[in-house]
DNA sequence: CCTACCGATCGGTAGG
DNA sequence: CCTACCGATCGGTAGG
């Protein structure tokens, strides 16, 4: 047998190694103190050859967090676009978060925490992104109190604290935990929606409920 | 009149204004594409002359962080301290950490985001301080639960939201805003108890209720 | 607080 | 992907 062809990892297996390492060491020490060579080395290469792969080294800061930015906003797509009731499309919101925390946890932790080292034009995309999936869980809760499931009156902090939970769980998220990004969701999200209820009907509180 | 003598802006007053400085641009720019340069040029001097005040770049950040780690102590230390009931220490415990983001916007902001890039003796001091200060909150809401206020099943959820919007808070509290500290704990911690409670009486919820 | 400077290292390139 | 290298800039120092 001819041992493990190096055939489909030639070109953009190559680069894309070469990203996987970026994302690790990025959130490890940061991109300012990442140097080239420290990523040449992780690819084993050396930093010169680098450039046969990359146009610079904001190109693979780019890239990681553009990726990351598509994955939050087509989860949430998904999720706003079904018809599940609006409690259901907090869970769900959260949820979707979480799983794309645990997919990609070098990449969501440099979204989170480099993003603004970009240059001014790339910022600029991130930050509508960032915006736009911002917008979405506004709509969210928005429909939920038009529904009459929320409380409107609480709507600003339910807003403050599901991006809390959201942007914030990217350090506590372990996805080699034993929770699972639904159980987590789903926990929180019970917390959550027992906060912002207006049907009293809720607060009969039930974590271990399924669904 | 003789006008405004700089006497007392002399040694110790200079260093501090460096510091300002410093925290304005690590902010800004992130601590590593902040340059020895920029401080000096900010506190109007050239970069030479800055280590007549400070020993090295690096003495500047963990200033910076361990000053702030050191109010949010002291400030959830009265809090705990204090004989209020749970709920009150929970809505209390938010507005202290709400006012060390008022009063120290800055250096909150390079608190939450550069500590990690501290050396590794002084990032394991901010680490333990990171650390006192969770246990701190872990301890409020285990007492909490004690006293029959809260779910005991929910405490871990409580937690993590508890620490999200604080951790989270220095992206959106904006001290120049409406919103007082204290008004804004007050919001958040309703909606955060409510979720959390165990009497339904507290239910009834009212967030214009002064106290 | 300035002048003058240092060794180290940075991101990136040329030419194979 | 390597060899060999570049200009720029970094944090920091010596001597006044």
């Amino acid at each position: 047998m001819d041992d493990g062809g190096t055939k489909m990892s030639d070109r953009t297996n190559r680069r894309a190694e070469i990203l996987e390492g970026a994302k690790k060491l990025f959130r490890l020490k940061g991109y300012h103190a990442t140097t080239i060579r420290d990523i040449a080395e992780e690819a084993g290469m050396l930093s010169g050859s680098l450039y046969a792969h990359i146009k610079s080294k904001e190109d693979l800061l780019y890239e990681i967090t553009d990726e990351v930015a598509k994955q939050f906003l087509s989860g949430m797509k998904t999720v706003t676009n079904s018809d599940a009731p609006p409690s259901e499309k907090l869970k769900a919101g959260l949820a979707s978060h979480f799983q794309v925390i645990a997919d990609h946890s070098d990449a969501a932790s440099v979204f989170m925490h480099e993003w603004k080292l970009l240059s001014s034009e790339r910022r600029t995309v991130i930050q509508q992104q960032r915006d736009a999936y911002e917008a979405m869980w506004a709509t969210l809760l928005d429909e939920g109190a038009d529904a009459g499931v929320f409380h409107r009156d609480l709507l600003r902090e339910a807003r403050m604290m599901v991006l809390s939970v959201a942007n914030w769980s990217y350090q506590w998220f372990d996805p080699s935990g034993p929770m699972t990004p639904d159980a987590a969701a789903r926990q929180l999200a019970a917390v959550l929606l027992r906060g912002i209820a207006k049907s009293s009907g809720i607060a009969k509180f039930n974590p271990e409920q399924p669904a």
